[in-house]
DNA sequence: TGAAATGTTGGGGCG
DNA sequence: ACGCCCCAACATTTC
């Protein structure tokens, strides 16, 4: 008697250990795994240039490691349906499973892919694999979602801890093997090559993902409290594009931290808060499709914002004049990647100094990211702008003065990305307009020629988004 | 997971 | 010694 074939339809699960739709396949039979490149089935959202960056790398580190198993990674494009149907035709697979992903064209698509597998007498069988809690299990006393973080967390504390690790066994492969096209076929990588930034800065793959936890959890992690919010030290974990591709599971997070000798902390609570923000991200979009697109709180549809087209290119490329934010946007541009902190005092400027519409940083966000997620995209831009869950209050504005000396105090950071400036003396270094002329001369710096003139006045432009918002009160 | 304006307090200089 | 003013430091409130 033939054993039995499974597919595992890999997406954002890109790892061996941990892997629930994986290990079950492996009980199962033998196992075909397969990745579909389809990026006209994420709606209105198909992978930035970061992503497919991160994706051709982290394909190419899992294909490897199945590859030690004895297993290949089946590689194919087109209609996600199509070729899982011809796969299980062509391999005689009676099985196909997968880890549940949440955005909402997503969720429309895979229900409709199992429906129709199943109708054709397949075995369809899916998991929680990316999240510790799954969306619509977390709810108030009334039965509703969450719109506040603390108390999501709390409930959310409150469930069995996520204790188990899934290995795998044993793991066979198929009889024989289906084609799969080439890495290189699925055309991820930029034509040209600006990735160069971003090779320096990242190693994406399961394997390098685990080194970076451990590293963090016996290090960073013990001072995240307070290093987090340095963007010259970078405290923060770096953990969130290999969580977003699944290379690492939230509950391995979990298991990392409070195994660590850093649990227990304030720090360790701070910083398994921050999964559970991501959590929480992904609970509202499941509950709130909308919101990716529109506010979550109605009045801000009302917002007067301005589309401004020079001042967002200037903003996207570095270049508004104040340096905290240019040398984040311009960290952004290289590496594709920008600490917390800093993601909050730009998205601050563009949407309060600037007046420009949310939507547009989410944007620019999705496209530059190597952690790009809907979910905490979402959530973060409409966080910043006042119009989303737990959101800051609308008069919170950012000061990127104080801001750069609080969390930039020496200004490593902006003379790391921001060199043209970089031999003017902190605080100057923050607001070089303010600079007397002899100094920003023998900074080499010419304002409007070297180094740009504000491109708002903090005071004016803090008091108009005042106004604004008090429109829409 | 702010910033700025306004209010209060208390030490020290000074007439 | 005393009151007055200045002002830094801190606290509160307002946006």
């Amino acid at each position: 008697m033939s054993q039995r074939t499974c597919i595992v339809w890999f997406r954002n699960d890109l790892r061996i250990e941990d892997n629930p739709a994986l290990r079950a396949a492996s009980d199962r039979g033998a196992v075909i795994p397969v990745y579909i490149w389809a990026p006209d089935e994420e709606g209105d959202w198909p992978p930035g240039g970061a992503t497919r960056w991160w994706l051709h790398q982290s394909l190419h580190t899992l294909s490897k490691q199945l590859h030690a198993l004895g297993l290949r990674l089946i590689l194919r494009k087109g209609r996600s349906l199509d070729v899982l149907q011809e796969l299980t035709t062509q391999c005689g697979a009676d099985t196909i499973v997968w880890n549940r992903r949440y955005e909402p064209a997503i969720i429309k698509r895979d229900a409709h892919v199992a429906k129709q597998l199943v109708a054709e007498g397949l075995n369809v069988e899916t998991f929680t694999g990316s999240l510790l809690f799954e969306p619509g299990t977390i709810l108030n006393k009334s039965g509703k979602p969450f719109q506040v973080f603390t108390a999501f967390w709390k409930t959310c504390l409150q469930r069995p801890e996520p204790v188990q690790t899934l290995t795998l066994k044993r793991i066979s492969p198929p009889a024989s093997w289906p084609k799969s096209l080439s890495l290189d076929d699925l055309q991820l990588e930029p034509a040209i090559d600006w990735a160069s930034g971003m090779r320096d800065a990242w190693k994406p793959g399961e394997v390098e993902a685990q080194k970076r936890l451990c590293q963090f959890a016996q290090g960073a992690l013990a001072n995240y409290e307070v290093g987090r919010n340095q963007v010259d030290i970078d405290g923060s974990s770096r953990l969130s594009p290999h969580l977003h591709f699944g290379e690492l599971s939230p509950g391995q997070v979990w298991r990392a931290v409070m195994t660590s000798k850093a649990a227990g902390s304030t720090s360790a609570d701070v910083y398994l808060a921050e999964i559970g923000w991501r959590e929480f991200a992904h609970h509202l979009l499941f509950h709130f499709p909308h919101t990716t697109h529109a506010p979550l709180r109605e009045s801000f549809k009302r917002f007067p914002w301005e589309k401004r087209r020079a001042a967002l290119k200037r903003w996207q490329r570095g270049q508004t004049g104040y340096p905290i934010i240019d040398a984040a946007m311009r960290d952004l541009w290289a590496t594709g990647f920008m600490p917390n902190r800093a993601r909050m005092i730009v998205a601050s400027f563009l949407t309060k100094h600037l007046l420009i519409t949310w939507q547009e940083g989410a944007a620019w966000f999705w496209d530059t990211l190597v952690d790009a997620d809907l979910a905490s995209n979402t959530l973060g831009w409409q966080w910043t702008a006042g119009c989303g869950a737990d959101a800051a209050p609308y008069f919170r504005v950012f000061n990127p003065i104080t801001q750069a000396s609080k969390f930039d105090p020496n200004g490593a950071y902006i003379r790391k990305w921001v060199p043209e400036i970089a031999a003017l003396p902190v605080p100057l270094l923050f607001k070089p307009w303010e600079a007397p002329g002899e100094i920003l001369m023998s900074a080499g710096v010419h304002l409007g020629k070297t180094y740009p003139k504000p491109i708002v006045d903090h005071a004016e432009a803090r008091s108009a988004a005042l106004a604004a918002y008090n429109l829409i009160r």
